[in-house]
RNA sequence: GGUCUGUUGGUGAAGUGGCUUAACACACUGCCCUCUCAAGGCAGCAUUCACGGAUUCGAAUUCCGUACAGACUACCA
């Protein structure tokens, strides 16, 4: 075709395209950037749900932005019209908003670089293919499905690297008669680019999480626009962060086969390439194999598992910080008062590898950041997820604000802070006995051990709810040894033939007797919360 | 099948040629301490970095091969 046909056939095809390249690019002028300011996107399909990668995604864009003065801005790719859920760009948006993973610009907010959604700038892909068209450096494909699949099979067979390209891209050179004729038949085409690889030519990709990897060139007369005249990724993805002027491409390492295809397309277009940094996948254990976290099998896969199992949000951020940069951990213990963005976050001490998965390691977390809270935080945080996961305790907590703040207050202020809550859940779980009505209920309570009633009893005579500690403990110990128990364990251990049993058998006692459980914070302050009258009904009720 | 990536203790991992007798954290075990449990403190926990070879005075760190694992190989992203 010469360049008079060429022209012909782009108007044939994209017959409402009138802006030029030219006057497109000059609507996305270059952005001002600080020395080392870095541009990065959240790029997110608006597929149905959130999971924790690209929660881990929207994370990186948004520190590594943050960081060096740049920009993050989120553009949304729903190129695939038939995985498009309903409402799922409002689920990505909530996510965010509370994660406090705000953006500067984008599909939720605004910009002078969008729009922000890729089904929205169709136009702009087409003004770029038709310029390719016209240049000779792409062309309408009128392959059907099965002979493509037919390709592939004959490929598969002779072991020859899949795909349409050299002597399979049988329509690369039609004649304008013969596309005319295509078309006047109603047959259905995407557009495909003119490779110019060449398969025994390598490319290096400057990765810069993982290094330089090299890669074979991309051969394969990519689709760049499908027959419903959408981008595909590749296609889209380069045009979009060239406009948008993005500085990094941050993304999983699931990109890194296709890299050679983006590099070809800049190439061919004239781009000047983003940088890319490749993350590894989180990835769980499961009978000794590793795989990636999937939706189907693991319900910690979904963002939206955190909110329901009681995580808090800071504790997910500060878990991601950590398999971001392992060593954030170690910086976190010394910086606990700062901001996890103090720390200087790096790409080269990212994983390279998979990243397990560890959900112990977050409970951790989680326990770590709930023993630095002060009990009204706790509670405070803790009534906006009662109220929406859970009606009845959330009205027990609204009538008892001063009772479970001050049971959480319980050996939380000082150099051993308590560890026991990890979720807003356990809040329930660990202080539901202060409460006579759940009290009574629980059937999970330890309720089967032997008690020495005589002595618990002798020492209701005796306790008084204005004791301070150390009369109370002086009470204990007076009562240990009038019934042979040792006052201290030390004494008990030296001579333990003695003695029916030592002190701590007598807490231990009258703790699970008192709130079912084997592991309270200190019992003292809990019997002051119950006052003696309820102390005396549990042990006449467990007696029973 | 092809291309690329990875493989360090019970776990997550640090580590890119000598300061590593392999950091740190979690888990586990023991001891100590405190009014019990928990928490906390202390100690222990890989003579060794998948395996085999090579380079080097010297390798977990470089190179080659083997094994295993993962990713990709769509008109999905």
């Amino acid at each position: 075709m010469n360049e008079e046909e060429r022209r012909e056939l782009a108007d044939l095809l994209l017959p409402n395209i009138t802006t030029t390249r030219d006057e497109i690019e000059a609507r996305y002028p270059a952005r001002k950037l600080k020395e080392g300011a870095k541009v990065t996107r959240f790029a997110p399909s608006p597929t149905g749900f959130m999971h924790i990668g690209n929660l881990e995604s929207a994370f990186l864009d948004y520190i590594f932005a943050i960081q060096s003065d740049g920009y993050f801005y989120v553009r949304l790719e729903d190129t695939d019209q038939e995985r498009y859920v309903e409402k799922a760009d409002q689920l990505i948006q909530e996510t965010l908003v509370n994660y406090g993973i705000m953006p500067n610009e984008g599909a939720f907010s605004s910009g002078e670089y969008g729009p922000y959604v890729q089904s929205k700038r169709q136009e702009i892909y087409q003004i770029y293919i038709k310029d390719l068209l016209i240049h000779g450096l792409a062309y309408p494909c009128f392959m059907s499905k099965e002979e493509l699949q037919e390709i592939r099979e004959g490929q598969e067979l002779r072991k020859e690297a899949i795909g349409v390209y050299g002597h399979y891209a049988v329509d690369r050179d039609l004649s304008l008669e013969e596309i005319k004729k295509h078309l006047s038949q109603g047959d259905s085409y995407v557009i495909r680019i003119k490779s110019p690889g060449d398969m025994n030519k390598q490319v290096i990709l400057h990765d810069l999480i993982k290094g330089d990897i090299t890669l074979p060139e991309n051969i394969i007369d990519e689709v760049i626009m499908k027959k419903d005249g959408l981008p595909t990724y590749h296609f889209a993805h380069v045009i979009d962060d060239h406009l948008m002027h993005t500085t990094v491409v941050i993304r999983g390492d699931e990109w890194i086969p296709s890299y050679p295809k983006h590099l070809q397309l800049c190439q061919i277009l004239g781009f000047k390439t983003s940088k890319y940094a490749h993350y590894a996948p989180l990835t769980k254990k499961e009978n000794g194999n590793v795989r990636k976290l999937s939706k189907r099998k693991d319900p910690e896969f979904s963002v939206s598992y955190y909110d329901e199992a009681g995580i808090p949000v800071e504790a997910v951020k500060l878990f991601l910080a950590t398999i971001i940069n392992t060593n954030f951990e170690e910086w976190y213990l010394q910086n606990s008062d700062k901001s996890y963005l103090d720390f200087p976050f790096s790409f080269k001490k990212m994983p390279t590898g998979g990243t397990l998965f560890d959900t112990e390691k977050l409970n951790n977390i989680c326990r770590t950041y709930f023993s630095r809270l002060k009990a009204e935080e706790i509670y405070d945080d803790g009534l906006k997820f009662y109220q929406k996961y859970d009606e009845e305790f959330y009205q027990i907590m609204l009538a008892n604000k001063e009772k479970v703040i001050c049971f959480l207050d319980i050996e939380r202020n000082g150099k051993r802070p308590r560890k026991d809550i990890a979720t807003y859940k356990d809040i329930k779980k660990e202080c539901s006995y202060i409460f006579s009505d759940l009290f009574y209920q629980d059937e999970t309570s330890v309720r089967e051990k032997e008690v020495d009633f005589d002595l618990l009893n002798q020492y209701m005579e005796v306790y008084s709810d204005s004791d301070s500690q150390d009369e109370w403990y002086q009470k204990i110990q007076l009562l240990a040894s009038n019934h042979s128990y040792a006052k201290s364990v030390k004494e008990y251990k030296n001579t333990p033939d003695v003695y029916k049993g030592h002190i701590g058998d007598i807490c231990e006692a009258l703790r699970y007797v008192v709130t079912g459980k084997t592991q309270t914070p200190n019992l003292y302050d809990i019997l002051k919360i119950l006052g003696k009258d309820e102390i005396k009904k549990r042990i006449n009720f467990y007696q029973k």
